[in-house]
DNA sequence: CTGCGTGCAAAGTATTTGCAAACCG
DNA sequence: CGGTTTGCAAATACTTTGCACGCAG
């Protein structure tokens, strides 16, 4: 798969858990707690810890696999990032079932100049965080669990 | 000043830390953390709490008072809203000396239609996150702490 | 006076660290 | 083999809670 790729890429080794932690989000496609990929994890590795959940989860965020989220609540979320080269692209979750997606359409540039004005801010980086509701949730949809 | 309207409105009571707290916020038109607000407050109050300070932040977060802002670590920043009354807008903050400002120019409806087919999702609530620098910082100026 | 606000002490929870052993390439 | 990755245990840091007293309205 392609993630193994960008892990070789940046030098990460391929363990059999970092692949499973894709693996839970590519399946999922919910975000999630570095306690709910443990508790998953668990399932199919005897030993495993919860500071390596932590671990590979904060790498793979460093290297553009996963997404950080704030949560509601004060806890951070993770979700998998299917654009991977795609360079400029943003993120929604859908409140209901915390399933993620991403897209490439961004209308910011055209503002960006007058914002600047406004504000007198030089702008370095800009990020849409957009909530809904997905398809399936909208239509009843029962929500399976991983 | 209009924070105590609001405080009044929504049934909160004015107390002198409360004025305090946000007092601090508009004097230094920056973001910080509950532990900021503590460190300043402990100056003019013999006796204060830090759980007085969470407890208020958060209640001023809910009536709109304050905004809450995931930083780069695992730790929550609140920022003052200066746009009281007004219904729609966003922040930016400044990555070098933490300032945070809000303007309301936003064009996100216009592509809103095409995420939302793009995507399948209903989009509820969009939230603009914008990181840049700050005039002052530009322009190399000094960032005086409060 | 009446109930919200606060200090204090303590608990709770999320996250990080250090180090030895295991493992990938 | 040599440096990463991991498990484990423990520490850290942030945040919340419970309760009695105090103060705003």
């Amino acid at each position: 798969m392609e993630y193994k790729k960008i892990l070789k890429r940046k030098k990460l080794k391929i363990t059999p858990k970092r692949i499973a932690i894709i693996n839970y989000f590519l399946k999922k496609d919910k975000y999630a707690t570095p306690f709910d990929v443990w508790i998953y994890l668990k399932k199919n590795f005897k030993k495993i810890g919860l500071p390596t959940i932590y671990r590979n989860l904060e790498e793979f965020e460093k290297i553009g696999i996963l997404t950080k989220i704030k949560g509601e609540e004060n806890r951070f979320y993770y979700g998998i990032c299917k654009m991977l080269n795609k360079k400029h692209h943003h993120h929604i979750i859908c409140t209901s079932c915390h399933k993620i997606s991403d897209f490439e359409l961004c209308n910011f540039e055209q503002i960006k100049g007058e914002i600047e004005e406004m504000t007198n801010f030089e702008i370095k980086e800009h990020q849409f965080f957009l909530k809904g509701i997905c398809k399936d949730c909208k239509e009843g949809g029962v929500n399976e669990k991983i």
